[in-house]
DNA sequence: CTTGCCGGGTA
DNA sequence: TACCCGGCAAG
């Protein structure tokens, strides 16, 4: 809770410097969280790259959610509903592509457990959603958060490249807990609406409804269902379903877009404070294109994911490399956090352990010429000598100094 | 292992 | 100082 409230201010004051310490407790919390379930994660992970079979990952994801107690109590039956809606979406991008799996996956943890769990009362619902991904992201580096809308772009690019952590696929399987329901949301297109207010994931398919919800069972005006203020679109958020553009989005990493869709809206909203009287501002309203809303944050989301990832700047490139590579993905992240050390978090100044340490890593090295202690021992005279041109048989035509056991005077370097 | 030669010891 | 050699480091 604690941490929320935190990161909310912060964010509001618009200053970065936050991201550090929100980063580190969070990321703190998560571990603790994830560890069990973390471990367990990367037993099967091992198992699944020996098998590759995409089949065979997600039957050992299921596995593992279910052996992993995963906070169902907190959740509402409605939420439950989301999060297997959103699971199912994550399925079925993943088993497209395997390497886009474990990013998918994470987003929508973050959307619907996050942010509906989600201590944010009032205050806000992105930054519940963003802790939550955040924390994951020791690797990560601080840097992503800084800038709210460049930190979303960022996002997007970097969960598609992380593939192949086991990292990520644990925390994947702690959303996925339950199987994912992929019937529901198999249709190509489908426009559901999402009540944003805390602690209620309830999903209705037409906005009437989804007011309608919020009126009575939020705002408490029953009797007056005609009476609309315009307030519920506050509450509520258009999700727009897309099978297709899944599949799509699996092979080029879009998928995510879809799920983010629902916790897109949550994040952005509460930026706008100005247009929200409450905290919980609903983000976009319905009013607004799916698309235009998805795409933003779709990328959050993916950014999320890969948040703790760190490499982040790195971005698209990034995500591009391993696509192509297929198998060869889990590298390509590897990569990316050789690249993220290089790249100065950014404007955030807080040093991640990481950077910190190969930063200070450089240092030494640099330090070290200092020594200078050592022998003066010049460098070895490349040319041969006196011993080896003579042979140790003919040592008396040695010079002196070779007799001697000194530095050679006849054939000086 | 071979080379090159520094650091030291001895006469 | 002239000579030698132990031993290290580089190759």
């Amino acid at each position: 809770m604690t941490f929320t409230f935190q990161s909310e201010d912060l964010k509001r004051d618009s200053s970065r410097k936050m991201s550090q310490q929100h980063l580190f407790s969070l990321a703190m919390e998560e571990d603790v969280k994830t560890a069990d379930t973390k471990k367990a994660n990367r037993v099967l992970d091992h198992e699944k790259e020996n098998t590759r079979s995409i089949c065979l990952l997600e039957q050992k994801r299921k596995v593992v959610s279910s052996n992993i107690d995963v906070p169902p109590a907190r959740k509402s039956s409605e939420e439950l509903d989301m999060d297997k809606v959103t699971a199912a979406m994550v399925l079925t991008s993943l088993s497209t592509s395997p390497l886009v799996r474990s990013p998918p996956v994470r987003p929508n943890e973050g959307l619907s457990g996050s942010w509906k769990e989600a201590s944010c009362v009032p205050s806000s619902t992105s930054s519940s959603g963003y802790w939550s991904w955040s924390a994951p992201s020791d690797q990560s580096n601080p840097s992503t958060p800084s800038p709210p809308l460049s930190a979303d772009s960022f996002k997007p690019f970097r969960s598609p490249a992380q593939p192949d952590d086991g990292i990520d696929e644990s925390e994947a399987s702690n959303l996925l807990f339950d199987e994912p329901i992929p019937r529901k949301r198999k249709n190509s297109m489908k426009v559901m609406f999402k009540c944003l207010w805390k602690n209620c994931g309830k999903v209705l398919s037409t906005a009437a409804g989804i007011q309608k919800h919020i009126r009575t069972i939020h705002l408490g005006r029953v009797g007056d269902s005609d009476y609309s203020d315009g307030e519920e679109d506050f509450y509520y958020t258009e999700i727009k379903l897309n099978t297709d553009s899944v599949a799509e989005g699996l092979s080029s990493l879009a998928p995510v877009s879809p799920s983010q869709s629902l916790a897109s809206p949550p994040t952005f909203p509460i930026p706008d404070s100005s247009r929200t009287e409450t905290p919980c501002a609903k983000t976009e309203t319905k009013l607004m294109t799916p698309l235009s809303r998805s795409a933003p944050t779709t990328l959050y989301l993916v950014h999320t994911d890969h948040a703790y990832q760190a490499t982040p700047p790195v971005t698209i490139p990034g995500s591009a490399k391993f696509t192509p590579n297929g198998s060869s993905f889990s590298i390509s992240w590897q990569s990316p956090p050789v690249t993220f050390t290089g790249i100065p978090v950014s404007p955030t100044h807080h040093h991640p352990v990481g950077t910190g340490e190969q930063r200070q890593h450089g240092h030494t090295i640099l330090s070290s010429p200092p020594r200078g202690t050592v022998s003066l021992r010049k460098p070895r005279g490349e040319g041969k000598k006196c011993r080896k041109v003579y042979g140790m048989e003919n040592r008396d035509m040695w010079c002196t100094s070779c007799r001697w056991k000194k530095a050679c005077q006849r054939f000086i370097d």
